[in-house]
RNA sequence: GGGCCAGUAGCUCAGCCUGGUUAGAGCGCACCCCUGAUAAGGGUGAGGCCGAAGGUUCAAGUCCUUCCUGGCCCA
């Protein structure tokens, strides 16, 4: 039985009837249980922090991270889907802190470390199941009930084998290092994380006397101009910097005498304010003393306060004397320990001051209240306020400052040529971020800072001695137990159980304890090709199956952040990169081109998306607008537009085929006619077809999704616009008529619809698996058939395959487009036969247009389409210059050549089109004889006639437009059938209802003539009358004839 | 300030790697057709100095340089 397929579909309904088959028949599992022993294909799933809300860009990444799988699945290979969740990270802590009402690690510690990670252990779960949920919905084949969970137990042990790897292998020190720090959540920030929170702010911009104490300058009482943006470090300065290159002034300004650079005088002290006292070079400022403003430190003996050099010192803004404080500025840092200066440093890890007026402080805050002390002392030159970007805390929104503490850091730039040379082989889509973004930073590595001080994180399995600071590092739990001759086998590894863990000390015998901080949680992720399967403590084998991974995929935002930390670890501790093929995603934003954002207040809830349109219609989206890697727009409008344009187009053609299929009982299992014996219309279906599964095959094979979808909606559209559209009548004419025909357009389109529901299965699995059960399972109890996500990816046999007639068809489309533009043009109506066409095509696309011949006069309802051969008195000929074998040909005179081509006269054209055909032809110019092949010069001919013409490039079309009586009469009939269909239609009869038929046609002559011609016979047919009666009609419907006349109708069912 | 990407029809995008003289598609719009896919289907048309300027070339949307605009990433 066919089944009944509505009209009109209700897509996600049917989406959610197609899930509950899935789970009733574990078709997922069922999809890897058949590929059991097949070849590994390996996926890495890049885990989601399951905090929050799943969003759109969720079901990006996740519809990308689907369609691959799904389809080396097809090809038969064996693709094990684990899913995974990144469990630690600030963004949990702070999530948490929120709920508490916790404002800082104090807050925290009061609260207690132990219920503190037990809420955030609790808050990465609470919406794992909102996950799984949308997940499951948009098809998304991952297996979550085999999840790794970066908070495991078994997952940290996996990592702390990794960081002992590293130690023993000297790549992780120790070092005092300044690091964006927020004082507010108590840590350093990872690059990335700081990348995340850049704003356009407004910040103090200060100028200040520093009256130098050395030398003749400082003798006439001069200061330096010093220039800063961060007042809050002025009581850490230890030295002021110049620039090798930079000419200084010394000039009287208002009474008293500044030394700052020339450029910027203007500047700094306004125009014509100043008299220039004297030039003086960097080095004749070096090594001077100065009296800075603050001593909130003692710093001993230690020389500081004078001018050094620097090369970043420039005269685009400020002074051109920079401040120096090392603990506060990377560069600063550099230049401190090159100069061994003190470390001044009077700030907390809360950011506050720790000493001084400011006490208590959180520095930024202290800037107002040290620019008026600056001020009321008469140090303070110029404020002003200066705009920049400045980095803010990613989550808690608070400015980060540079400050100098001790981390822990993975020595990364070991390595720096071999993930070079590892990211070079890395198969980048797009192939520019492997050289453009990613390999420029990876050119710029520097080591990674992987300590996190704070503590829901993987703790950092280093245990330092209290007494000779000998650092022990622990590679498991069992190892843990081991040293520590406890067990600590089922020790939950997070704090603060494992803090209470003590070590003997192996070299002094003193008590290690752990160092107190935690991992960047980058380091959870990118040690996931290992960690997930417990590596190698357990899992052994499952590693080395599945590692490296032939394809991964996240947002471009993940550059520096998984796709880093997975090459990272994996150079470090295996030497090559775990991933094989990576795809980089743009990221999806509002209809208007804007990033989704809260503030904005243009967030698409993706339940909400689904829910209207279906997860088919988006996941459609996703892969068919535009690259996987540039911003994509979502938005309802869009999504409407993908459903019309494609699913519905191809849903419009599957009812088209059930609906003949089911009241002509079309019989699968009879023979088949060969494709050869099939019309050139079908044949010619089938050779688009095989060229569609080669596409998308390729395409596939190549991570290329748009194309492959453009191929899928091109196909579509000539599947339901040409075949469908041209075949009707073969599916609705009486079987007797002939039936071998009717079989083979039946055929036909059979197989192209259960070809593209295998096509379609990667990428709409609901709809794919719709069209299969009505086309497939409904025909058929074979359970291996029981989906299409159960069936090898489609092969095209290549007797469908023929190039030839794919490119005839093309000219016979356009000849048709031609001659509607024709008809158009001269406005005969379609329904009105017309007698004869003459057709003009370039020589070589004539033998296959000459087939298909029929097929144009019937779409343009002309009785006789003919063929122009070229030699006709119907057409006049001219040469078109084909300029591709000119050039090379003719090079400079390659236009004349071509304008004197242009300019041969019809008469002599002829002639020379002959000549060519036989070999080449002769042309002069300018007194000199030409060479000219056939690749050289196009023959065109324009129909002569009076007649409707249209031409497109070298093709044209020309209609003759006269009637005669006879086709007038046929246009008659032609009126008549589509009168009576109107009727059936608004008596609401079924297709393959019969009716009688009453009808009287005025006049009688054109009565008499409708007859003769036997056209009374052919309504009766089409209309399904199994009686006609011409006799008068009481009320009968009026046809009108126009001039020929009128008609009355009648019909009963 | 640096890196990368993008700029083609009103809109969304192909085409650019591999140069060839009428630059394509879909949507939208206007007009029209069809009425046995009908809450469907189809046609025709209008609409492009291919971001700008230079350069290379017989020939540039396509290659090179510079610039402009937007986006992303980084400082």
């Amino acid at each position: 039985m066919w089944p009944a397929v509505p009209s009109r579909p209700d897509l996600p309904a049917f989406e959610l009837e197609v899930r509950e088959r899935w789970a009733t028949h574990d078709v997922f599992r069922e999809s890897m249980r058949q590929r059991a022993d097949a070849p590994v294909w390996t996926f890495y799933e890049g885990p989601p922090t399951a905090n929050g809300r799943p969003g759109t860009h969720h079901v990006e990444a996740r519809v990308f991270k689907d369609i691959f799988p799904r389809y080396r699945t097809m090809k038969g290979q064996s693709v094990r889907r684990k899913a995974g969740w990144d469990c630690h990270g600030l963004p949990v802590e702070l999530e948490v802190e929120r709920e508490l009402g916790l404002n800082s690690k104090a807050d925290i510690e009061a609260y207690g470390i132990e219920a503190f990670n037990a809420r955030c252990r609790e808050s990465v779960q609470r919406y794992v199941g909102a996950f799984e949920e949308l997940t499951d919905r948009i098809g998304f084949w991952i297996d979550t009930d085999d999840a790794y969970r970066t908070m495991d137990a078994t997952y940290i042990d996996s990592l702390w084998w990794g960081l002992k790897q590293l130690w023993e292998r000297d790549l992780i020190f120790q070092d005092f290092r300044v690091a964006p720090y927020c004082g507010r959540c108590g840590t350093g920030l990872s690059d990335a994380e700081v990348a995340l929170g850049y704003q356009q702010v407004e910040d103090p911009s200060v100028y200040v006397r520093f009256p130098l104490l050395d030398g003749p300058l400082a003798d006439r009482g001069a200061s330096l101009v010093v220039w800063t943006t961060t007042p809050w470090t002025l009581p850490s300065n230890t030295a002021c910097a110049v620039g090798t290159d930079i000419v200084y002034a010394l000039v009287e300004h208002a009474g008293e005498l500044l030394v700052l650079a020339e450029d910027l005088l203007d500047a700094v002290l306004g125009e014509d304010s100043y008299t220039l006292e004297q030039r003086l070079t960097a080095d004749e400022l070096v090594g001077l003393h100065y009296r800075a403003p603050y001593d909130l430190v003692d710093v001993g003996d230690a020389d500081h306060r004078y001018i050094t050099t620097a090369d970043f010192v420039t005269t685009t803004d400020g002074s051109g004397i920079v401040h120096m404080a090392p603990a506060f500025g990377a560069d600063d840092m550099a230049i401190g320990k090159r100069e061994g200066l003190p470390i001044v440093n009077p700030v907390d890890g809360a950011g506050q001051f720790t000493t001084g007026p400011w006490e208590g402080l959180f520095v930024k805050d202290a800037d107002p209240g040290i620019t008026a002390d600056l001020d009321e002392r008469g140090l303070l030159l110029k404020a002003t306020v200066y705009s920049h970007t400045y980095p803010f805390c990613w989550r808690c929104k608070r400015p980060l400052i540079y400050w100098a503490k001790p981390s822990w850091y993975i020595r990364t730039t070991a390595v720096r040529d071999q993930l070079l040379d590892n990211n070079a082989r890395i198969d980048w889509h797009p192939e520019h971020i492997r050289d453009g973004r990613f390999g420029n930073w990876l050119e710029n590595n520097v080591d990674w800072a992987l300590s996190r001080d704070r503590y829901w994180g993987t703790p950092l399995p280093f245990w330092k001695c209290e007494d000779c600071d000998h650092v022990e590092v622990v590679g498991s739990r069992a190892e843990l137990s081991q040293k520590a001759g406890e067990d600590h086998d089922a020790l939950d590894p997070h704090r603060p159980y494992v803090d209470d863990v003590t070590l003997p000390c192996p070299t002094c015998g003193g008590v290690a304890r752990r160092v107190p901080d935690v991992a960047d949680a980058w380091f959870d992720s990118g040690g996931m090709p290992y960690a997930q399967w417990g590596y190698p403590h357990q899992g052994v084998e499952e590693f080395e199956r599945h590692y490296p991974a032939d394809y991964i995929c996240e947002a471009i935002d993940q550059t520096r952040g998984w796709f880093y930390t997975l090459l990272a670890e994996s150079t470090l501790l295996f030497g090559d990169s775990s991933y094989d093929t990576v795809l980089c995603l743009g990221h999806i934003v509002d209809e208007d081109g804007r990033k989704m954002s809260k503030s904005l207040g243009n967030i698409l809830d993706p339940w909400e998306l689904i829910d209207k349109h279906g997860a088919d219609a988006l996941r459609w989206l996703m892969f068919a607008e535009g690259n996987p890697w540039s911003s994509r727009r979502v938005s309802h409008a869009l999504l409407e537009d993908v459903t019309r344009r494609f699913l519905l187009t191809l849903w419009n053609t599957h009812v088209f085929f059930t609906t003949y299929a089911a009241i002509d009982g079309f019989d699968l299992t009879a023979p088949a006619p060969d494709v050869a014996d099939r019309p050139g219309i079908d044949r010619w279906m089938l050779a688009e077809l095989a060229q569609l599964v080669d596409t998308v095959d390729h395409a596939l094979d190549g991570y290329d999704v748009s194309t492959a979808t453009r191929a899928l909606e091109r196909f579509v559209g000539d599947l339901s616009n040409w075949y469908v559209r041209r075949n009707r009548r073969r599916f609705w004419k009486a079987v007797t008529e002939d039936p071998g025909d009717k079989a083979a357009a039946y055929h036909t389109l059979y197989t192209c619809l259960t070809t593209l529901a295998q096509l379609l299965a990667p990428f709409t699995p609901f709809l794919a698996d719709r069209l299969w059960q009505d086309l497939v399972v409904s025909q058929d109890d074979d359970d291996a058939r029981v989906s299409v996500h159960l069936t090898d990816f489609p092969v095209a046999p290549d007797a469908w395959r023929d190039d030839a007639l794919r490119r005839a068809m093309g000219t016979a489309r356009r000849v048709v487009e031609l001659g509607r533009q024709a008809r158009n043009d001269s406005a005969v109506k379609v329904r009105q036969p017309l007698a004869r066409a003459l057709v003009s095509v370039p020589e070589a696309d004539r033998p296959g247009l000459a087939a298909l011949l029929p097929d144009v006069a019937d779409e343009l309802n002309v009785k006789a389409v003919e063929l122009s051969d070229g030699t006709g008195e119907l057409v006049e000929r001219h040469l078109k210059p084909n300029f591709r074998a000119l050039g090379p040909a003719f090079q400079k005179r390659a236009p004349q050549v071509a304008a004197a081509i242009s300019a041969v006269p019809p008469a002599d054209a002829a002639a020379m089109a002959v000549t060519l055909a036989e070999g080449e032809a002769t042309l002069e110019l300018d007194g000199e004889t030409l060479t000219l092949t056939p690749a050289m010069v196009e023959v065109v001919e324009t129909p002569r006639t009076g007649w409707a013409v249209a031409k497109e490039g070298s093709t044209s079309f020309a209609l003759d437009t006269e009637l005669t009586r006879d086709l007038e009469v046929e246009g008659v009939a032609r009126e008549l059938v589509r009168a009576i269909n109107d009727q059936r239609k608004a008596a609401g009869l079924a297709l393959e209802d019969r009716i009688e038929l009453v009808l009287s046609v005025q006049p009688e002559q054109l009565d008499a003539e409708l007859a003769v011609g036997g056209h009374y016979d052919a309504i009766a047919r089409d209309v399904l009358a199994s009686d006609l009666r011409r006799a008068p009609v009481a009320d009968g419907t009026p046809v009108d004839l126009g001039e020929l006349g009128g008609a009355l109708l009648a019909i009963r069912a």
